[in-house]
DNA sequence: CTGAAAGCGCTTACAG
DNA sequence: CTGAAAGCGCTTACAG
């Protein structure tokens, strides 16, 4: 076998990294002395100032960097959260993975991403699997935020990591989280469809019996309470009885179904039937669904009716019109998500038992509202 | 300090994972014969029956794993690939990042995902601190999906992670790519609109100064020529005259800013000056832009103009009309890339050295074209 | 078939 | 201020 091919099957890299103890020779002074330069310890960093200077020179010169693997292994923390979500590209959680990892890089750590769902090759259980593979490789920490609808052993996966958040709340004792302020979230939409003159505004909720749709409900009551608008129960709209009570996952494309012609039913019920001049969006692929089928049947936005969307996606400013939508903040989410975990990880307190943390939302203002 | 205390400060984690000393102690072996037993050498497996079920039933007591860290700095490949792009959430890559991942995590391997923007708090490189970061930790390859108009010395790269492997052609001798064949893109979306009866095909392209550029002018001609469509050079927009030449990144909103405004002029050279009855878009993004001005112009979709997308992104199906789009079939892509990465880290083969593989793209039908 | 032993690269008391 | 030494958890020749 030759050298080059050698190297090569020695894992791909063909050159060995340089380790400290090359640092430490070309600096001609012990491994000791470059490790506490290069890595600076809790106070016992003792060293002349000659030696630090050959060390970092050394060190400058081989383009050293210490091994991680080597690191963790010797008892630090490998810097690492793993985030488990449904599905990488998830469109209702892309802007939450990009500002956790982005938290998590500007505190010198890393992000493991895992679909739990999407990937047909590894089988059904890749909660598991992941929750498993978390422990493997001695992540600091883990953000749940797979969907509730998903499956997932939530406790194992507590037990396994104590120091883990969960975005939304999985409703288990002792279990820390984040959640998106819902109750805010429609509170804001209606004040806003209301400041603009609307009057009969309808709120289309997914599915009324989990508790998400109970606390929008519960935002919506408040709001129009506040503003002395009219109850009518024909404003609310629920779309489990509909066939809409959850998202359907296809792993084939990878996408989220989604059954536009169901909008009508909507557009029937609040639009039609209750003489709705505004309608809260259980979210903005909802809202964008419904301006299409609205335009369909001559409804225009938002002259004759206003819509109000969720989650700000991006898709919101691709609708015809661009979509006014609420912002759930989930950048503000994502750093709180790390700011616990760092917590729990540095030891410096024990990580939020069973905290619930809310975010507000915040209105975004395009054209259909 | 109490003992909770220090545990805790030991990492986070509230109880130490068992090791394969412990295994072994519980199976009545030596930790050679656990070893053996649980990770399956290459040959010298040997080991009585005897001593195989009781290390297993053990490890399965304790519920055992591996520590990954050990493994790596004991020389076992870390079974991480790092990947590079501008942003995690870029929407013009979501389905890439996603299938590279899916693709990792089937061969048993993670994916390190990393931002080189997006992310003002760690500053401007970011390509290098990641390509460091990855150093580091050991990574078995990297994938580099970063936009060519994003900074990042692609050359370091390269030579410290020789296993590293492009999605487009990064113009450098020796370094391996996928690319999405665009040539063959235009070409799908020219056949599509002329077999619809479309006979004055517009394309929008964004650069054409830019090779991408010149492979999309490439498919258009030889397509046209094919079907006998005269040739008009008013029937092609290029967009670096108007400033459309390259995408803006707004790193306080985490969006690619897009001039809606401009897609008028588009609109103007290709339908109303050129007398387009379909448009080529340079992307989903334009074409929904487009297809949001040409209504506000009288023009109708796809009665009067068909427009095709390209990179079927989820917000297809959101515009109004569903957009008919072309399919880089990133899903493609990201296995080819992560098989490319495999075979150099796992020595069956060198990595691809200099080879350029294209991935064939299809055309997926909704209703604007 | 089995086990004692060396060593991956680092960190960190500990003794000079 | 400095260095020899132990040890993190694993893998793997090597000698029985």
């Amino acid at each position: 076998m030759s050298d080059a091919k050698k190297t090569l099957a020695r894992g791909g890299a063909p050159h060995r990294h340089p380790t400290l103890t090359d640092v430490a020779r070309l600096a001609g002074v012990s491994r000791s002395v470059a490790g506490r330069v290069l890595n600076g310890g809790t106070g016992n960093t003792r060293f002349s100032d000659q030696a630090a200077d050959a060390v970092r020179e050394a060190a400058a010169r081989l383009q050293y960097r210490p091994n991680h693997a080597a690191r963790q292994l010797r008892g630090k923390r490998s810097r690492t959260f793993g985030v488990l979500v449904a599905s990488v590209g998830d469109p209702l959680l892309t802007f939450l993975v990009q500002h956790i990892d982005a938290a998590a890089v500007s505190i010198g750590c890393r992000t493991l991403l895992a679909n739990t769902i999407g990937n047909p090759d590894v089988g059904p259980d890749q909660f598991d699997y992941h929750v498993d593979d978390f422990a493997r490789r001695g992540v600091d920490g883990v953000v749940c935020a797979v969907h509730d609808w998903c499956e997932g052993d939530r406790r194992a996966l507590l037990q396994r990591h104590p120091n883990t958040v969960f975005y939304e709340d999985p409703g288990m004792e002792g279990a820390a989280c984040v959640v998106p302020d819902r109750a805010e979230a429609v509170r804001l939409a209606v004040r806003h469809a209301a400041s603009r003159g609307r009057r009969r505004i309808g709120l289309a909720v997914m599915a009324l019996s989990r508790p998400t749709g109970q606390e929008r409900l519960a935002g919506y009551r408040a709001e129009a309470d506040a503003r002395g608008l009219p109850w009518d129960e024909r404003l609310i709209f629920d779309g489990e009885p509909h066939g809409l009570g959850y998202a359907r996952h296809n792993s084939q494309t990878r996408q989220w179904e989604f059954p536009v012609e169901l909008m009508d039913r909507v557009i029937d019920a609040l639009v039609r039937d209750a003489g709705a001049d505004a309608v809260v969006a259980h979210n903005d692929f909802w809202a964008a669904a419904l301006m299409r089928r609205m335009r369909r049947r001559g409804i225009r936005v938002p002259d004759d009716v206003a819509v109000v969307g969720y989650l700000n996606h991006y898709l919101a400013d691709w609708t015809d019109p661009p979509l006014t939508s609420i912002d759930p903040m989930q950048t503000v989410a994502g750093q709180k998500l790390v700011e616990i975990l760092e917590q729990g990880a540095s030891g410096d307190a024990p990580a939020a038992d069973g905290v619930t943390f809310r975010v507000a939302p915040r209105l975004i203002e395009r054209q259909s509202a």
